[in-house]
DNA sequence: CTGTTAGCGCGTTCAC
DNA sequence: GTGAACGCGCTAACAG
């Protein structure tokens, strides 16, 4: 067990660094030598040390995807985005989790060198943490979140626009009484989308009620809830824009348990268009990320950085309105 | 940038070592000494390589789970098991992909000793290669499949059970023409699945007619056109049991195309309990197995083995019959 | 008891 | 094709 490099080379009689150079294929050896070093190592099973080669080169050639939990949520496509283009440029990719903050096993694995850059989808990795780490050469790209620094450039889909197209439709359905159900104020993403929204409403004229200005939370329960406090007030509106689709999960269920159909009664949009949208019935209207895009461009960046050629800060991405059943267009 | 060790050494006027002993809070420092030195570390925005480290100690402190494909399908609770003990444990947990099987990732990080240990949840890495990898203390946990090797040990949930717990459901309900719908024959899974239903049916005198043995693929397509094939076969079953929802969901469509009503004109049943599982309407009824126990206990082994103690090689764990909507009881 | 010296871990790469 | 330095941090043995 766990021959090394030197027991190659004692076993085909050369030396260390002869097997080297035959064991990564690099000129330098004649055909036979070669051969001897690659049956010897056949013949102990030889394994290299990656950790010792990657301390020697000084990179890992792997880049790290930083995830808040590897349990969840699904980022499929964005994540396939992030592994195929990785894949394509001959680079390995790992996902780690900031569960834990900054003793995570994503926050070593960027502080301690132990990846060549990383993608961070991690709202707990505090702003701080990664601009110690952005060092010169460390290439970090941010998906969730801006971060104004030399070093580091962020990618996203453009919320705001997303917001206002997905009103827009509501409206040219002939919705005019329109109710917003919020995620948490803290949310960059949730504020462009209700930017969008008060923009298409103010473009159109329409008023925003604040009574239909409710807080959800980005959870199924909390969009529950606040169709349970909108019922509980009495008078509907005629469409509500949940500003993410587990949200509209959530009050969905509310309104069907308050005997109100979709969308008969009551039209409903969502945001993100997350796998379950399309199995609900009717399936759910909502806006869709290029969630591919974005995965793919942020290690695109990441390895232009590692290339040395400058790149933007900054890259916004359009969105796109995925229309099924859950709104209904009104006559007036 | 990139301060080392030497460096902080030298700021704060001591030997290496010391400053080595400091910055790992091992005794032998003076707290004077000690405080010169991390305030030195600060200074300089000192981070250890931990790749150096590793290298030194011969061990990561970090086990990897090992996947087809980062990008799905969605194994969420199985990653929290692992997760959660993994962190308990202090270590460190990272998921790679084994696209490219033997010059994959997760290949490369298994075979060149870059984590302590890992969990295989991925068909394509061939059992050659895990045997190679799985020398003495390198403790690996197949969740795929079964594999005779000293050193490596698997968890598996009860799928034959679950089979029988699926079929006998379908029988106390009153149906007796219940047709199954395959993986791929090559799945050890789908095997044990379908010994459970023809444990069942034989139990209760039951034939199963060859007509209805279909084959799906486990895939939502493959269940799809299983399904077409049998409508166009005419005379229905009065249940079928999918050997996965997958499948199950695309039978489901191809019998809603044909107009056939799930479950008043037949009944369905699936096996995983997926998440989409839940939010067809009506909920399709199915077997889940303890995917978080499994992940658990996978984790919890290895770090037995990492301590020397010695496991059995193999577990199994009970699956449950989650009851939705789609199959109703019929009366003779 | 504090701090230092020296060598190790393993593979890569440059100069000869 | 070879010897030896090197990457960087850890630690046993030793000196103060």
């Amino acid at each position: 067990m766990g021959a090394t490099i030197k027991d190659v080379a004692a076993l085909a009689g050369v030396a260390v660094s002869t097997a080297s150079y035959a064991l990564n294929g690099i000129g330098r050896v004649s055909t036979k030598t070669r051969d001897k070093v690659l049956d010897a190592a056949r013949q102990l099973n030889y394994q290299k040390n990656g950790i010792a080669s990657d301390l020697k080169r000084s990179r890992t050639n792997t880049i790290a995807l930083l995830l808040s939990d590897l349990s969840g949520p699904y980022y499929s496509s964005l994540i396939k985005g992030v592994q195929e283009v990785s894949l394509n440029n001959g680079y390995d990719l790992i996902a780690c989790s900031s569960i834990g903050g900054d003793s995570s096993t994503a926050v070593k694995f960027i502080k301690e060198k132990r990846v060549d850059g990383a993608i961070i989808l991690a709202h707990n990795i505090p702003d701080r943490t990664i601009m110690d780490s952005a060092r010169e050469g460390f290439p970090i790209v941010m998906l969730d979140r801006r971060l104004e620094h030399e070093s580091v450039c962020y990618v996203e889909a453009d919320h705001d626009k997303g917001g206002l197209l997905a009103t827009n439709y509501l409206i040219e359905n002939g919705h005019r009484r329109i109710a917003f159900v919020s995620g948490p104020a803290s949310s960059k993403h949730n504020k462009d989308r209700y930017n969008g929204f008060t923009r298409a409403m103010n473009d159109h004229g329409l008023t925003i009620e604040p009574r239909w200005n409710l807080i959800g939370n980005f959870t199924e329960e909390g969009g529950y809830r606040a169709v349970k406090l909108m019922i509980a007030q009495g008078d509907l509106p005629e469409a509500v824009f949940f500003a993410n689709d587990e949200m509209a999960l959530g009050g969905i269920t509310a309104l069907q348990e308050a005997g109100i159909r979709v969308p008969e009664d009551i039209s409903v949009i969502g945001f993100d268009d997350i796998v379950q949208a399309r199995f609900l019935n009717p399936g759910l209207t909502t806006v869709r990320q290029p969630d591919y895009e974005v995965g793919a461009l942020a290690v695109h960046l990441i390895f232009q950085i590692l290339k040395g050629e400058s790149v933007a800060q900054h890259y916004t991405l359009d969105t796109e309105l995925v229309i099924r059943g859950t709104v209904r267009s009104i006559q007036n």
